[in-house]
DNA sequence: ATGAAAGCGCTAACAC
DNA sequence: GTGTTAGCGCTTTCAT
């Protein structure tokens, strides 16, 4: 090895600047640096720029965090978010108007997939803890988020999307559930059906039990009876609703219309009704819109939820709460459009018969 | 207000506990505390579940931006990861792929939404170093990424995905753009098609380039002359592809079959089919999956991408590199795969007209 | 096995 | 207008 002696070996990466480093350069003291880099008063124009040159020459970028630590406010201005799955569509766009708001504010978002499980959520909120956020968005998947308690007491607003809290009262925001269902079933029995098949999902999501709640409660109110023969709940992905779809609609006296309480559920109907050709017989309507429902034939009519408008209201709730915002906490329910585009209506046999 | 004077007014909320108060309530020196919270040797069992007790009692939760400031590795244990929107399918998959592997790595991802901005891509890039992120996965929207050098002289390693980085060598991961979109040309010809129109996307996003040189090259390669007027670029919404293919398939000589380069121009070139009635006459392959392409009829043919393992590899290699590897940037291209469902094996004037 | 002191990069408080 | 000092919550170093 030929190396001069005393000559330093280079570093293999370069050094981090740090405030001292600027000041260094500018010929000002660190404090000097921190008014600027903060955009504080009482720094001469001159002086300013002359930081802002040295700053800009050495690639400097404060240190949030550092700063934080002795910062009045504290604040790490990020945002922890709990979600089923930031691959999942509907939870993927709360996700962006979340961060559009956040954006604005000048906060980060860090999302968590929890995938169902209660035990990622108390994880997820431990490591987002340890990480200093300011606020919780949660989709709760426990049946209890009493754990929160020590969070809210210590100034970290929560506000809960998609399903209310239980154990603690918080914030939150939540479609329409039983009566976006509700909307549905009366949508089918305002066509001439009397036999509507419920498919929902696992019992022990809270969303699944509103959406039956509304399909039992239409069909009461319209003076018929539901027969439970025609409810299965259950259903999380799409080859069981198929299995199920199918086994329903070859029954000896099948539904004469389907009300599907989720997205893959509805899919996996829709496959059902296809293999058995009946996607033109049946009616069908769908809880929570798919993309392309109006491409296939007939089109699939929805109970749309907004989920934008979902993520914008949570984000500015937790916003507000974050700006110190007191009293009791708020509950947003956002309605939910019925979208109709064909299949849900195909009459049934009470139809009226009389044409325009 | 009857208060009794002297009674302390208890806090709106409650001071979090530090590592100091833990070390009190348990009767040790904090730096036990430090021992037991960080599972270090050197301390009884005894002296370590007294601390646990404490900690956990106080519910307390270590601020790891503090930790990380003293720390010799200075690690924030946080990804920051740029894509076009955390709300587009695509990136949405790739982005869970990537928390999958994070998480393994006790790992949390910031993401931000670019929507092609590209002056949003250097802020956003900011705003995560102020972060102090230990890495980057960016799919780039600018022109050119040298402004990123910076961050990697420092030892903040970047991988880009989904498009090659320009003006600066570094990890990436793509789909195989050229390849497959020559696939999808090459199965529309070996079905009889010679007027194949290509419907592109921006010609400033690169992949959208990449596809139209494998449309060229395949053409070409099969002896047909590429004509002009059935290459359309510059297509970015579902409105736009819709009026495009209208437009083409009414011309005096239209082409038999669309290979349409992007998800959204796929979606609007199958409406335009359907309103012209012509979905079972004019072949059609997309670039990008659809959920739910098998549910229309024809169901679509596409050249499906692998967001997944697009994720998963890009996530390896930037803890690979976050780990300290060295070496030549590395550049991983994930095969496209052709899903056939209908839409592309409608057969051209030239397809064979003998039957099994 | 345990703890005291110094210091990470920054801001608050207060001097000049 | 500007700089100095202390200290945020933690880890490092080094003593005991």
């Amino acid at each position: 090895m030929t190396s001069v002696s005393g000559e330093p070996r280079p570093a293999l990466t370069t050094r981090r600047p740090t405030m001292r480093d600027v000041a260094e350069l500018a010929g000002v003291g660190i404090k000097t640096v921190s008014r600027v880099v903060n955009g504080e008063p009482n720094v001469s124009a001159q002086t300013a720029e002359r930081v802002r040159r040295a700053a800009a020459s050495l690639h400097y970028e404060p240190d949030m965090h550092a700063g934080n630590l002795r910062r009045a406010d504290g604040r790490s201005r990020t945002l922890g978010l709990l979600v089923s799955s930031v691959a999942n569509p509907f939870a993927a766009q709360v996700h962006r108007a979340i961060e559009r708001v956040a954006t604005e504010h000048g906060y980060g978002v860090l999302a968590t997939s929890l995938e169902d499980d209660p035990d990622a959520e108390v994880r997820a909120v431990a490591a987002l803890a340890r990480r200093r956020v300011d606020g919780f968005v949660v989709t709760p998947v426990r049946v209890d988020q009493t754990y929160l308690r020590v969070h809210v007491d210590r100034g970290t607003p929560i506000v809960c999307v998609d399903r209310e809290p239980r154990g603690l009262d918080t914030d939150s925001v939540v479609s329409a559930n039983t009566e976006g269902a509700a909307a549905a079933v009366r949508h089918l029995i305002s066509r001439g059906h009397r036999r509507i098949a419920f498919l929902g999902d696992l019992e022990r999501i809270q969303t699944a039990r509103l959406r039956l709640d509304g399909y039992i409660q239409e069909l009461t109110a319209a003076g018929f009876d539901v027969d439970r023969s025609l409810v299965v709940m259950g259903l999380h992905d799409e080859a069981s609703a198929t299995a199920v779809a199918r086994r329903l609609l070859t029954l000896p006296d099948p539904p004469t219309a389907v009300f599907s309480s989720q997205n893959l559920v509805t899919i996996g109907t829709v496959r059902a009704l296809q293999q058995l050709g009946r996607e033109n017989v049946v009616a069908l309507v769908g809880f929570d819109d798919i993309e392309t429902s109006d491409l296939l034939k007939p089109g699939i009519t929805t109970v749309a939820q907004d989920p934008d408008r979902i993520g914008r209201l949570a984000a500015e709730r937790l916003f507000a709460r974050i700006d110190g915002e007191l009293g009791p906490p708020r509950h947003l329910v956002v309605p939910t459009r019925l979208v109709v585009r064909g299949s849900g209506e195909i009459p049934g046999p009470g139809a009226a018969t009389t044409r325009a």
